[in-house]
DNA sequence: TTTTAAATGCAACCTAGTCGCATTTGTATT
DNA sequence: AATACAAATGCGACTAGGTTGCATTTAAAA
């Protein structure tokens, strides 16, 4: 389960196979850190189309085979892996100097009280400090 | 300190008065939750200039008056208070309903290993669910 | 009252993200 | 292999948030 070919990830999921996809998804697979929109443009080549990318990374976050993250300068950065579901397990680190985002293993449970009224449904939590490569 | 007139807040941070930065203060000042760019224009009228609006919402955030949070839809909201500093003590709540954002005190102390090389600045809590009015 | 730095208003611009629609393509079925 | 249809693409137009340069105005210190 834990490297996935992008074949079986479209299959299991009932999305059709297209060069785009396959490139998307070894773009997010083979990646230590979210990407943003820009970020992947650049990657896969500024022929690729806008919409259909936005497209496919909902597609994708719809799937559950990836995330989006939103960092504090408002640009999404997206991930391969399910988003933090109910108690979910993984945080995010930004670097403060190079904006990359990471995904991080979450090592403690976080219990926050929330005012009389609100309900928690789930925790996000967003590290920022320095990278190792910074 | 609980409550500052606004002419004090601008008079500390040597801000010079004007119509718009009363008007701005007081309308994120007497919120309980953070208020979008688009939020704020409503409030306080469609005359007002954005850039005026966003170059005083900057001026404010590097005074500490006010601090900004985005939203996993990726707009900012602004609101009063300090931003998190070291170890700082509060969180965001984000009503997935109305997509309010409210700033919560954080009653527990968070604590997240990170990898190797990696250092820790500041961490940011956002709590997600349905608020007291939905 | 004069002066000056700071704040405003405006226009132009950039980037992220969305939507409708005509065309193309992947894939299941015959 | 040919067909058929839903799904995916490409394109253009659009919205909204946010930034910048520049000429003009204004708050407040001298």
């Amino acid at each position: 389960m834990v490297h996935q070919s992008t074949d079986n990830l479209l299959k299991e999921h009932r999305l059709k196979k297209t060069k785009l996809r396959v490139a998307l998804l070894d773009c997010l697979l083979n990646s230590k850190h979210a990407k943003s929109y820009g970020d992947i443009k650049k990657e896969l080549g500024e022929h690729v189309d806008k919409s259909t990318l936005y497209r496919n990374l909902t597609a994708f976050e719809e799937a559950g085979i990836i995330h989006h993250i939103n960092d504090q300068s408002g640009v999404s950065k997206y991930a391969f892996g399910k988003a933090h579901a109910h108690g979910g397990k993984h945080a995010h680190f930004i670097c403060e100097q190079c904006k990359t985002v990471y995904c991080v293993e979450e090592s403690t449970t976080v219990d926050i009280k929330v005012p009389k009224g609100f309900k928690t449904n789930e925790i996000q939590t967003i590290i920022s400090g320095t990278c190792s490569d910074c």
